[in-house]
DNA sequence: TCAAGATTGATGCAATTGCATAAATTTTCT
DNA sequence: AGAAAATTTATGCAATTGCATCAATCTTGA
């Protein structure tokens, strides 16, 4: 059932399909990762930056930015990773205000631990369901909307 | 690091920018609304499925279906709508556990109020960075996803 | 130089979400 | 019918997120 033709007719849908789609295959990833006991995506996607990083360090303003996340959500995300061991939380060389957080090889465990499982979790979820081409036509249009 | 891993990166790596690109677009225009001083889109969709069922009244079990929330979530989103006054909670006529759910008039507003502003938030956030025919590769790529 | 302003990071408190479970039915199966 | 299982909704409690604001620097510009 095709919306109302006189206003937003083909965008609109796009949007509310793009917001079902993301929504629902990142909840389906993120199920099993918990299935297989490890924690959120969000803990993964720190852990990667911080493997890419050299020294494997950043300042948490850089994470703020590469992960589009708040602030103090960024603070905090880095307390429990710190708390769990997973990263360890250094005064700055450079900046008097700034703190550095480094991976540690608790982390770098984990972050090898789960590649596997969410690897497996995304084919299943994301890729089986898609055709040769389509991968890459999602990349170039999303791109549009990454800047 | 052999065959298995060289197939996986452009899907991941267009599973990575979905999730960035509908997460970043729909933080800008959560951020739209919030800033005209409507509630969040999460009040809008269940707004919009219960102006579009019969009698404007759903049972909550339906919007958990068609909104793909947690039992607890709605349960409690629908309490915060119904103290603001905007659906009304009454006894389910043909289930004894059952309530009904439906769009009060000061729903019906405020769901109007929203439109223009939403549409225009995704118009500026999405539409516009699109090209013709984006929108409908978009479409038509995921759709495989959301089954 | 040094005051004004910007940046970095943390934190108290309120709102929301997630988890586990309860309570009241309804449905199914024998 | 009646016991067992499933469905529907709510809720106590813990974890997370959002908001506002603070303290400690760093940067800028007169």
């Amino acid at each position: 059932m095709s919306n109302s033709a006189e206003t937003v007719p083909q965008a609109i849908d796009a949007w509310a399909r793009l917001q079902r789609a993301s929504g629902n295959v990142l909840a389906r990833v993120e199920a099993r990762l918990k299935a297989a006991g490890f924690p959120p995506l969000g803990w993964y996607d720190v852990l990667l930056e911080l493997s890419r990083a050299e020294d494997k360090t950043l300042r948490p303003v850089e994470i703020e930015k590469r992960m589009l996340l708040a602030q103090y959500n960024v603070s905090r995300l880095l307390d429990r990773l710190a708390a769990a061991g997973y990263i360890e939380k250094l005064k700055s060389p450079e900046d008097g205000r700034g703190v550095s957080v480094r991976l540690t090889q608790e982390g770098e465990m984990l972050l090898k631990a789960m590649w596997p499982c969410y690897r497996a979790a995304v084919e299943t979820e994301f890729t089986r369901h898609l055709e040769p081409g389509d991968t890459e036509a999602l990349w170039k249009v999303l791109g549009k909307l990454v800047q």
